[in-house]
DNA sequence: CTGAAAGCGCTTACAG
DNA sequence: CTGAAAGCGCTTACAG
C-alpha cells in the first residue's frame, strides 16, 4: 500500500480541489464561493473535483482572510433558560461558521449592566446582541452606540428606527392564533399575558382583542388573565379562568412555560385536554414537545434567529471597518402555527 | 487627530504585543501559551503589553497552525430537546475556542443511522460524538470504529472499555439524592424509573434500591412506577403513586420532565408541594428551573461534558494524526445535588 | 532561553 | 475570464 501522500491525513484543501480540476486555486476558489465570473467548463471541472475528493472548505483560513478577526458579544439579563439556550445555539453555530469568537456576559440590576458592557468592551468585543428584554432597554442600546459598538436587537417588538434587528411579528403571530381558535369553534377563548414590561407581550395582547373584536366577540374582562411569563404565573392564571362560574373552552398563553402551567392546572382539575379545554402557547420552545399532549404554539425561529443576528451583526463590523455605512436593516422571520395534540374543535 | 495606523481597527494581532514588548512574536506566543521556558523579565514585559493592550488572540489563527481543519460530527437519536440543546451549547462553544468545524446529524431508525453516519464520513469528520442514548449502542461504535473514526460517549452509564467516555456517576448521584430525601425524614418514598433501556435509568434505579435496603426501609412495589423519562410516562407514574391507599410523601424521578409530570398531578390533586409531597428530579435542565416551586435536581454539568466531549475527541485526533495511540480516557464529571424549593421534611 | 523563517488554508488585490 | 503573489494571525520546527 503506497504512502500517503496528505500531510493530515483527512484534510482536502482547496490546492488539491485546483490540482484534482486543473486549475488555480484562485479559480477553485471563486467556483466554491459562486462567483459567475468563471468559464462554464473550468466550473464544471472544480465542481466535479470538489464532489469527488469531498471537499468541505476550512472556514478558519477563510475567516482569517475576510473577516479578520471578529468578537461578537452577547449580553442578556433575566432570560428563560429555555430561550436563552436555543439562541445560543444559532448564535455559536453562525459563529463557528463565520470563524467569529463569541463572548457571554450576564447582568442582573442597572448596575451590573454598566459592569458588564464594560466587561465585553475590555474584552475587545467589535459588536453586541441583545436579547430581550434588554433590546428594549434603550439606556443599554445607547452605552454601547457611544462607544461606537454596533448592537443587533433581537426578538423586540418595538425596533428602534437605528438599530438593525431580528424579530419575527408579534401582531400577525398572535392574530394567526386567535383566528386559529375562532376558526375551530371556540368563543369563549381566555388569554395569559405576558411581563407587561416585554414589548412582545403588548403586541400578543394587543393581537388577540383586535381578532376577537373583528370577529365581532365581546371578550370578558376576567377572560383576560395577568401573567409573567412564568410558570407559575401560569399556574394561578390559568386557576383564576378555570374556576369562572362561565369556564373558557380555550387558553390562549402569551408563552409556552404559562402554557405548561395552565395544563398542569387543568390536569389537576380533571379536565380533558383538548376534549374539554384548548391550551395553546407561543415560542414553541423545547417545554411544547415535553408536555403531553405536546402543545399547539407558534414557531418563533430561535436558533435561527441567533444566526441571522450574528450574520447582521458582522456585515455592521465589515461596514464599519470599510468605512461604509448604511441604513439599520430590519429583518423580520417567518413565523409558524404549530398545530399538535393540545388544541381541538370545543367539546 | 492622527490617523489610526492599524489596518483593521480593533484587532490587536500577537504582533502588536511583540513590539510593544520588545520581544519576537515568538516570545510573546510563549508567554501567552504558557510556556515556562522564558526569562522572567520578559515575561513580565509580555503580560504588561496583553494587558495594556488589551490583546486576545485570534482563534482562527491559532487553529489553523495546531489543530489543522479538524472536523467533529455529533450523532443523535431521540433526544430531549432540552438536553440536547444544552449538550450543544458546549460542544458549539469549545468547538468555537478551538476552531473546530461542527457537523450535526439526527437518526431515528438503525436504518437511518447508518445512512447519517455515512453522511458524517461523506462530510469528512474526524471524529463523532455520540450522546445518549446512541452512545450505548455498540453497533454504532463499532461501525465508527471500523472506518477507523475516533469517538466520545456522553452520558453513558456502562462505558465501553476502548471507547473514551465523558459521564458522571449516575448511581452515586441517585443514591446522594435518595439519602437527601432520607435524611429529610421520608421513609414512603416512591421511585418513577427511566426508560429501562438507557443504562442510565438501571443505575439510578439500582442506587435508589440499594440505599433504602441500607436504611432498612422496604420498598414496596408498588412504590416503583415505570416510566420512559417523558413527561407524559410522569404523569401516569405519579397517578399511579398518588392514588395509592398508602400515597408516598416524596416521589424520586429519574429526570427533571417526568418530575413535571408528577407535579402537575400533584397540582391537580390540591397536594402542597413541597408541605404535603415533595418531588425531585434528576439532570438540571431549564425545566428544573421553570417549574413552580422550583425543583430539586441532581445537577448533571450537560454543557460542560459536551466541552469534554469536544476537547477529548481533539486529543484523540491529533494522536491518530501523529501515530501515537494512548488508552481510552473516561472522564467523570461532578453532579451536584441542588436542592431547590420543592422538596421539605415530610408535613 | 530567544528568534528568523516558513506555512496552516484561504481569499484580496493586482496584473494580464 | 484566469492566475501569481501576498498576507490574514498564529505557532511548529529549526537554528543558535
Amino acid at each position: 500500500m503506497p504512502q500517503r501522500k496528505r500531510k493530515t491525513p483527512g484534510a482536502v484543501t482547496i490546492l488539491d480541489v485546483a490540482k484534482h480540476a486543473g486549475v488555480s486555486p484562485m479559480t477553485a476558489s471563486r467556483v466554491i464561493n459562486g462567483s459567475t465570473r468563471v468559464a462554464v467548463e473550468l466550473r464544471e471541472r472544480v465542481q466535479a473535483a470538489v464532489r469527488e475528493l469531498g471537499y468541505r472548505p476550512n472556514l478558519a483560513g477563510r475567516s482569517l482572510r475576510t473577516t479578520g478577526s471578529a468578537r461578537v458579544g452577547v449580553l442578556y439579563s433575566n432570560p428563560s433558560a429555555a430561550y436563552l439556550n436555543e439562541l445560543m445555539l444559532g448564535i455559536l453555530e453562525q459563529s463557528s461558521l463565520s470563524g467569529v469568537q463569541v463572548l457571554v456576559e450576564k447582568c442582573a440590576g442597572m448596575q451590573s449592566q454598566r459592569a458588564a458592557t464594560q466587561r465585553l468592551l475590555e474584552a475587545g468585543v467589535d459588536g453586541v446582541i441583545l436579547p430581550p428584554p434588554l433590546c428594549d432597554s434603550p439606556q443599554t442600546v445607547r452605552e454601547l452606540d457611544e462607544r461606537g459598538i454596533p448592537v443587533v436587537a433581537v426578538a423586540t417588538a418595538a425596533p428602534m428606527q437605528d438599530v438593525p434587528s431580528v424579530r419575527i411579528d408579534d401582531y400577525q403571530g398572535a392574530r394567526a392564533m386567535t383566528r386559529y381558535l375562532l376558526d375551530l369553534g371556540h368563543t369563549r377563548i381566555g388569554f395569559i399575558q405576558g411581563d407587561p414590561k416585554h414589548t412582545p407581550a403588548q403586541l400578543r395582547l394587543q393581537a388577540f382583542r383586535d381578532t376577537m373584536a373583528e370577529a365581532g366577540i365581546a371578550v370578558p374582562d376576567a377572560y383576560v388573565a395577568p401573567g409573567l411569563f412564568t410558570y407559575r404565573s401560569g399556574l394561578s392564571a390559568a386557576r383564576q379562568l378555570l374556576d369562572l362560574p362561565q369556564r373558557p373552552t380555550a387558553i390562549f398563553c402569551s408563552n409556552d412555560d404559562m402554557a405548561a402551567g395552565a395544563m398542569a392546572v387543568a390536569h389537576g382539575m380533571g379536565l380533558r385536554i383538548p376534549g374539554e379545554l384548548s391550551v395553546v402557547g407561543f415560542d414553541d420552545t423545547p417545554v411544547a414537545t415535553t408536555l403531553w399532549p405536546e402543545l399547539t404554539t407558534i414557531r418563533q425561529p430561535v436558533t435561527a434567529m441567533g444566526k441571522a443576528a450574528v450574520s447582521a451583526l458582522l456585515e455592521l463590523i465589515r461596514d464599519r471597518r470599510a468605512g461604509r455605512s448604511r441604513e439599520a436593516a430590519h429583518q423580520v422571520m417567518k413565523y409558524a402555527l404549530v398545530r399538535r395534540q393540545s388544541s381541538a374543535a370545543p367539546g
